[in-house]
Order: C-alpha cells, then sequence, then structure tokens
RNA sequence: GGGUCUAUGGCUCAGCCAGGUAGAGCACCGGACUCUUAAUCCGGCUGUCGAGGGUUCGAAUCCCUCUAGACCCGCCA
C-alpha cells in the first residue's frame, strides 16, 4: 500500500483538501452566499455597484405578524452581507398602504365593512391611535423592525404615487397593456388583464379602487377611463357605485395592480434585490417579465422563502385570527431569539410558534459559546457558519464579552413552582444550582420573560387527589406541624418521620404533598421548598384536604 | 391543472441550501448525591435518515423517479 492510496482513500486526507477547495464567503451564511450571487449578477449585467439597495414590501392590510417581518429582517441582513462584502447598501421597507382592504381581519370591528375596496391609508383607525388603518398597521410593523435594531428607510405607497414617482413607469405599463395582458395569461393564466388595464384609480366617487375597473388609457393625455362596476373579491361582492370617470395618472391618485406594480417601484427605486414569499410566486414572475421586457430594467435579484406556518399547518395569516406578532413575541423571548429564528434558514416550510422560544433562547447561548471558542467543531466551515450566524443575530456587531448563561427551560420549570415574589425565589435557586452568582437586570429580565411563559403556556396538569384515612391523618399531621409557633428545624426530616410512623411509603407521601401544593407529581426538595413558600400558607393549603 | 414544502430513535425535532463518524430534548433503564422527591452529575438503550436509482473515494445532505401528507397558486392584491 502505497502513499497515495491513502492519499486517496483516507477520509480525514479529502476532509483537508476539500476544505482548502472550499472557498468561505463573507461569515459563511446563507445570506452570505445570497450576497454574493447577488454581486456577481450585477457584475455580469454591468450596473454600477455604487449602491446596491434592497426592498422589503411590507403589507398593511392586517396585523403584522413575523412572517412580515422576516422579510424585511432577512433583506437587512443582505445588506448587512453587502456592506461586509465592501458594498454601499440601503433598505427600503415600502409599506403597499395604498392597497385596498379586501376583507376584514378577523377580531377587527365589523364596522370596517363598509371600507372593504378602499386603500386602507383613507380608512378610519379602528384602534383611534393612528391617522388611518394602513399608518396604524405598518407602524405595528415598523414597531417590530425597530425593536430588533433593523435600521431602513421607510417609503409608503401613498407618497410614492401622489409625487409621481412612478408616472414614467406608470405611462409606459398602460401603453403596452395589451402585450402585458397577453403575457400574464401566457405566464400564469390570468385572463383579465387581456380586457382590463392593470390600474386602479380611486374612484372619485365612491373612494374605492377595487371597484374601478379602467377600459381605456388615453396616451397623449396621461389619463384613464373607468367606470366603477361590482366586483367579487374573494367570496365577497363589492358594490361600485356606477360612477364613469377620467382619472389622470399624473394628478389623481391610483395605483398599479400587483402584477406590474414591483416591476415599476424595482425601477423607480434602483432595487436590486427584494425577498419574496412562495404565495406571491405568480405576481413575481410576471413583475420579473415586465421589468426585463417593458421597462428595460433588468429584475432584482430574488430568494423565495416559504411561509411561517403555525402548529396547525395553516399559514400565518394577516386576515385570519392566528397572527403570532412580534410584540407578543418578546413577552416571552429576547429580540434575539427573533433574529435567530429568521436568520437561521430561510429555505425551508416552518412551524413557528411560541412553544419554540426555549429552544432558540438556548441555542442563541450555545452559539455565543461556539463564536467565543468554548465550543468546537471538528468541521472547521460548520463552526465558521455558526460564528457567522451569531454574528448576523448580534447585527455584525457582536458583543465583546459573552453573557451569563442560563437555561431556558430551567428557568421556566422554576417559574412554574415560584408563581409568587418569583424574582427572588427563583434567584435564590438559580444561586444554589450555582447557573448565577448574583442578580442583575439582564437575568431579572431574563426571569420575567421565562415566568410569562411558564404563566402562559406551563401546563398544569390537573391531578384528582384522593386521600385515604391514613394519608389524611398524616397531613394532617404535617399541617399542625407547620402551623405552630415554633420553626420546624429539619422539617425536610420531620416530613420523613410523620410518613413513617404513619406506615406511609415516603415516596407516596411525598407524592401527595406536590400534588396538594403544586398539582404535580414531582416537584423541588419539599423541606425548603415549603419554607419558601410559608409554611403557615402551606399549612393552611394542606388543612383543605384533611 | 401549475408549483412548493415535509418525511430522521418511542415522542418532538435539529442537521440538508457550502457532502466527511447520524445528533439534541423528552421518555426509558442503571448508578452517584448520608434515608424520600426534584434538580444536578455519570453511564446505557433506541435509527434500513419515506422507497428506489444516480453522481462521488465518501450521500440524511447533491441529481432523477416514485409514495404519502401538507401548503400555495389557479378570484384578487
Amino acid at each position: 500500500m502505497d502513499i497515495l492510496f491513502w492519499a486517496r482513500t483516507c477520509p480525514k486526507c479529502y476532509q483537508s483538501n476539500t476544505m482548502e477547495k472550499t472557498k468561505i464567503i463573507g461569515k459563511g451564511t446563507w445570506i452570505d452566499k445570497l450576497a454574493s450571487e447577488l454581486v456577481e449578477r450585477e457584475q455580469s449585467l454591468g450596473r454600477s455597484l455604487d449602491l446596491l439597495r434592497v426592498e422589503s414590501g411590507l403589507g398593511a392590510s392586517g396585523i403584522p405578524h413575523l412572517g412580515s417581518l422576516g422579510d424585511a429582517v432577512r433583506a437587512f441582513g443582505v445588506k448587512l452581507a453587502l456592506e461586509n462584502l465592501g458594498y454601499k447598501s440601503e433598505l427600503i421597507a415600502y409599506s403597499d398602504d395604498l392597497d385596498g382592504l379586501r376583507k376584514v381581519p378577523e377580531g377587527l370591528p365589523e364596522s370596517l365593512n363598509e371600507h372593504l375596496g378602499k386603500p386602507v391609508s383613507f380608512i378610519p383607525d379602528p384602534f383611534g391611535c393612528h391617522d388611518s388603518y394602513g399608518v396604524h398597521m405598518s407602524s405595528l410593523l415598523l414597531d417590530g423592525l425597530d425593536n430588533l435594531g433593523i435600521k431602513y428607510r421607510f417609503e409608503r405607497a401613498l407618497n410614492t404615487y401622489k409625487s409621481g414617482i412612478l408616472t414614467d413607469q406608470i405611462h409606459t405599463i398602460l401603453v403596452n397593456s395589451k402585450k402585458i395582458g397577453d403575457k400574464i395569461a401566457d405566464l400564469v393564466g390570468q385572463e383579465k388583464f387581456q380586457n382590463d388595464l392593470p390600474y386602479f384609480p380611486v374612484c372619485s366617487s365612491c373612494g374605492k379602487l377595487y371597484t374601478a375597473e379602467v377600459y381605456d388609457y388615453l396616451a397623449d393625455e396621461k389619463k384613464v377611463k373607468y367606470r366603477c362596476k361590482e366586483t367579487t373579491i374573494g367570496s365577497e361582492t363589492l358594490h361600485g357605485c356606477g360612477h364613469e370617470g377620467i382619472a389622470d395618472i399624473t394628478k389623481d391618485l391610483g395605483k398599479l395592480v400587483w402584477k406590474v406594480e414591483f416591476a415599476a417601484r424595482w425601477q423607480a427605486f434602483d432595487v436590486r434585490f427584494e425577498a419574496y414569499g412562495k404565495d406571491i410566486m405568480d405576481s413575481v414572475k410576471v413583475n420579473d417579465w415586465v421589468s426585463d421586457e417593458i421597462l428595460k430594467f433588468p429584475h432584482p435579484h430574488h430568494v423565495r422563502y416559504e411561509m411561517l406556518l403555525d402548529k396547525s399547518g395553516k399559514k400565518i395569516s394577516k386576515s385570519s385570527g392566528n397572527v403570532v406578532t412580534s410584540q407578543a413575541w418578546l413577552k416571552y423571548g429576547t429580540p434575539k431569539s427573533i433574529l435567530l429564528l429568521l436568520y437561521k434558514r430561510i429555505t425551508g416550510a416552518r412551524e413557528v410558534g411560541f412553544e419554540n422560544i426555549p429552544a432558540l433562547m438556548d441555542e442563541y447561548n450555545e452559539l455565543e459559546d461556539v463564536f467565543f471558542g468554548k465550543i468546537k467543531f471538528e468541521n472547521e466551515a460548520k463552526s465558521t457558519k455558526s460564528k457567522g450566524l451569531y454574528e448576523y443575530v448580534n447585527l455584525l456587531n457582536p458583543p465583546k464579552e459573552p453573557n451569563m448563561h442560563i437555561s431556558y427551560r430551567l428557568m421556566v420549570e422554576l417559574c412554574k413552582i415560584y408563581q409568587e415574589d418569583r424574582v427572588p425565589r427563583v434567584t435564590k435557586k438559580l444561586i444554589e444550582y450555582r447557573a448565577i452568582k448574583s442578580l442583575d437586570s439582564y437575568i431579572e429580565k431574563l426571569i420575567t420573560l421565562a415566568g410569562n411563559y411558564a404563566d402562559d403556556f406551563g401546563e398544569h396538569e390537573k391531578i384528582e387527589i384522593k386521600l385515604d384515612n391514613i394519608t389524611k391523618k398524616a397531613v394532617k399531621e404535617l399541617a399542625e406541624l407547620l402551623s405552630g409557633e415554633k420553626e420546624p428545624e429539619d422539617l425536610q426530616s420531620s416530613i420523613y418521620e410523620i410518613s413513617k410512623k404513619n406506615d406511609i411509603p415516603p415516596k407516596d407521601f411525598f407524592r401527595v404533598l406536590y400534588q396538594i401544593i403544586l398539582s404535580a407529581n414531582r416537584g423541588p426538595k419539599i423541606g425548603p421548598f415549603i419554607m419558601d413558600i410559608g409554611r403557615k400558607k402551606v399549612s393552611q393549603t394542606l388543612g383543605q384536604y384533611v
């Protein structure tokens, strides 16, 4: 067996060989790979690399959830990766607040029904705190981004259209509407735009836009002719007001339909990257074509992601009730846990719920250990990737020193047990377990988060408690001992004595006590625990069972 | 009709997108902690990685085919 044979077969050698060949891009994550693809594409297109702008579209028609947030968070990640590769970049967060309201989201007042079909920016805020429905919804999303430390330039459809930024694109698209209509039918099988023009003016009479059907474009005057008529959206029928009018695309308010609108925006804002969910795949397909062939602006680089699903496998939807908002998430988890969720992976469908929080909280600590070299992987590429992920979760500004690590799951367990005076009691236990040395504001925050989680999602096993007479007698003895004036010296032993004296196996007696005190079959060491809660109080509780 | 995702231990899932010894938690079994519970620690068990083919020195991972389930689109935005 010669040297060459080993060089060919020894797995280690092949490992190191391939390792040399694998060039690590940026921080080694999918975000870096994406950014590098983007740069390569721009180079081959021969476009200027002075500013690589990325965009995220924010829906303003429903309560923003983690999915909506994810689009922007990931776009921001790509911006960071581009900067890390040495390019200038900017994130535009674009609110689609000229979209019409199509459906009243679950949980919002029925009174919104009368506004169906109107731009969300012209619908009063049902919560009464913002200028309009649309502003309210986009504020929630922006608030979510702010909480995570995401920086962006905010643009809204209302201003964009009002200020005429898209006028040239609208004109070009309307002039080519026949060609576009045919292409839409060809690409995605929707025939509607072979007749209608892909533009909705806001009806000057009733203020709705989805009922305004455009049937002609007067290219010389830049005006569309429309009639406001009945239309169906889903199972709902929207009644138009019957108004026939002419709208000036340079002055009157209106918007392009989605199938062509992105393209217009991409060109107007010079967007080079935009991610999209698979639900709007068809729209993106059409928009890419319009951008390339009609507007002659090479479409941005894309990445498609799956919808975030709720735990029953349904798409998390803005308009139905099952929303997981970032605001609610932050009641239980840190902003970093959200960033980790979103930066970990972009491919693959995922069922996302609050149940993921404990794992993510603990995983972050693990990543931190990898980053600071406390955990090492054999595979260097994996190690690099984990460190990279950690950096992205910290928005490429990682802390200088690792934080204190406490298992979130452990804290949840402790919080389930200590429901009153939680912070000091949980702290005491954590110190006993040597998880921490002392309480600080960071740990206090974690206990609060874990406590909220324990309160809202901790299963409280309901146990039917049956006591025979002997056990009752023993419980009574213990209750009396606890209610006495004198502090029991060694409660743990006393309890043990009581059970022995009454011929109850200690195991059973302890279980009964946990059932009564905690509604659980198990619990912490009972003697100190009873002292923690307060012996008089426990005595009272026990008294109720004898 | 078009498209996508998912399938990994008893359970829940990670790992897959940049191929390199199949992992975690829970559950279970044994042990340590002066008698009991929990916690903690140590050790152990559990797998034809949905099926079949291909590429490769090497595949859970990449490619193709198939099966099952789910979702998205086929109104509209």
